[in-house]
DNA sequence: CATTCTTACGTACTGCGTAAGAATG
DNA sequence: CATTCTTACGCAGTACGTAAGAATG
């Protein structure tokens, strides 16, 4: 019995199959059939019952589940207390939503790497929707998206607000001044996909003036939606800041509006019992560089 | 971070020197170090200070010693809830009388290797004193012996009590009948050290009675002392069922006494919190197999 | 027939003991 | 100067991945 073979088996448990608990601990399915087979052997007790397709687990599995969880928390806790900063070691799968990609994202990942240059980032962009499920699931140690994760079992930082406002390009020939949602309604409207935060935004919005857009074309980033609008195929919700080079070309115009867009508050989130002791220390990592960030955006703003 | 590099600290922690953990642990000096020098550098931190010619523990030592016997205490409790006995591995230091020797030892070594076919035995015969003094300090996982460990840190089964006797060679001539201290004092005694059971067994006898004998030798063993008896050199106290041959060849006979010399308890003890957690069942199974042998007793009495 | 677990095999690595070295009281 | 810990080195056992096999739904 050893350390890995308890992780092994615990991921194995958790996810109810040798495959997903391989791809989990980045080792094949043949290695984690071994390391599981050693622990029964050592143990003369099956934690698995194979006589099916997909292993399942026994009763003295289920048994074993529940002193893993201990030892693998104690473990967790130890390293935790015990070792150095710089000394802590291990993968970090972090997820973020693409408004973090442009905004803290690069810091954020200069400084876990100066803080903690043994821990081995695993980085992954998607919807926050996904990042929610993933984070649930376990395949995501951290993550870093707009709203807030319901639920105890969670460790939450705010990172601060991202503005967002409407933009398209100056051959729209929009009016000046600001426009509510009626006078928007006419063009049509770029957003992410219909389960993102976007699209749910920019729905809210119009339905708060009584207005509906007759088009809403999606797509999958906020990259994407900003080069539609530049070609000036409809308006968008863009973050200003992530866009600031567009804007002062002259390929994108800032729309104001009334009401004005409300700014994302973002977060960066983990679960509260991860196995990955680093996990915490980034989230709050996360709050530290946002934190930064926000001072020097103050200390440029006075200039 | 493993359980080998924990299990070593810990030793090295609790023995205070590397030397003692390497052969509390069947391992070199080379090795302890090494196995700690990788903890050192797993967590970035001094759990030793060797500026002095033997390590001293340091505060973060201390911190994770704490968590080491939590760590080492959940994980023997997962090996005894869930292995089978069967398959119940490790070293099982088990110290013993030189009573038990002769009477329950045979039959216990064999009932523990057929119920724990990869058990390894180290087997060690000593005086009592020593026996307790070494499960104290760890050096031992089981005792068998004479009377009882006290502290509520230890898990004690009786064996059942040897009988004694005074026993002396024909050549010596005593008086027929039941002897008194007085009447015994006259002859010279063998007894085991001065700090044994044996010898104080002996010396509460003689001052119930209100005697003083002329002279104690001592020896080590109470195979010798027999020999010493046979040649005559004075009387001493067996157990009769040990030594039932040189009483039925007529080489020894036994005394009767007033007061009749007290039978002694035996039992057998180990650490509550045994790291071993064989070690336990083997408590239980000493006592199982000195109750059958007074079952077995129990016929032949009958027949 | 794609998916899931097991088995076989070759390689690379890691952990151990031996032996020599350094330090200390 | 004996004892205690560290370092160097070579061997051996082990753990892993690749690839092929078996079973199942």
């Amino acid at each position: 019995m050893n350390f890995k073979q308890i992780e092994t088996f615990y991921w194995a448990a958790k996810l109810g199959s040798f495959t997903a608990a391989a791809e989990r601990l980045n080792a094949t399915q043949s290695t984690v059939s071994m390391r599981i087979q050693d622990l029964e052997y050592s143990f003369g007790v099956a934690l698995f019952d194979r006589s099916q397709r997909s292993a399942r687990i026994t009763a003295k599995g289920r048994e074993l589940m529940r002193y893993s969880e201990q030892l693998l928390h104690l473990a967790a806790e130890i390293r935790e207390s015990l070792a150095e900063t710089d000394t802590m070691t291990g993968t970090v799968r972090l997820g973020f939503a693409e408004v973090i990609s442009s905004t803290w994202l690069p810091e954020l990942v200069k400084t876990i790497h100066e803080r903690y240059p043994r821990v081995v980032l695993e980085l992954d962009e998607a919807l926050t929707q996904d990042l929610v499920e993933r984070l649930h699931s376990g395949s995501l140690d951290v993550i870093l998206a707009p709203g807030r994760v319901p639920g105890y079992t969670f460790t939450a930082q705010p990172l601060g607000t991202v503005e967002f406002a409407w933009m398209a390009s100056p051959k729209l020939d929009l009016p000046e001044g600001k426009l509510t949602p009626k006078d928007l309604q006419r063009w049509p409207v770029i957003a992410l996909s219909r389960e993102s935060f976007h699209h749910t935004t920019i729905e809210d919005w119009f339905r708060s003036g009584k207005a509906h857009c007759q088009r809403i074309d999606t797509c999958k980033s906020l990259v994407i939606a900003a080069s539609l609008a530049v070609a000036g195929l409809g308006v968008t919700l863009l973050p200003p800041r992530c866009f600031a080079r567009e804007i002062r070309s002259g390929e994108l115009r800032v729309i104001e509006t009334d009401p004005p867009m409300p700014a994302v508050e973002c977060t960066a989130t983990c679960s509260v019992d991860s196995l990955q002791p680093v996990a915490r220390h980034i989230v709050d990592l996360a709050r530290e560089v946002s934190d930064f960030d926000k001072s020097v955006e103050m200390e440029l703003a006075a200039e």
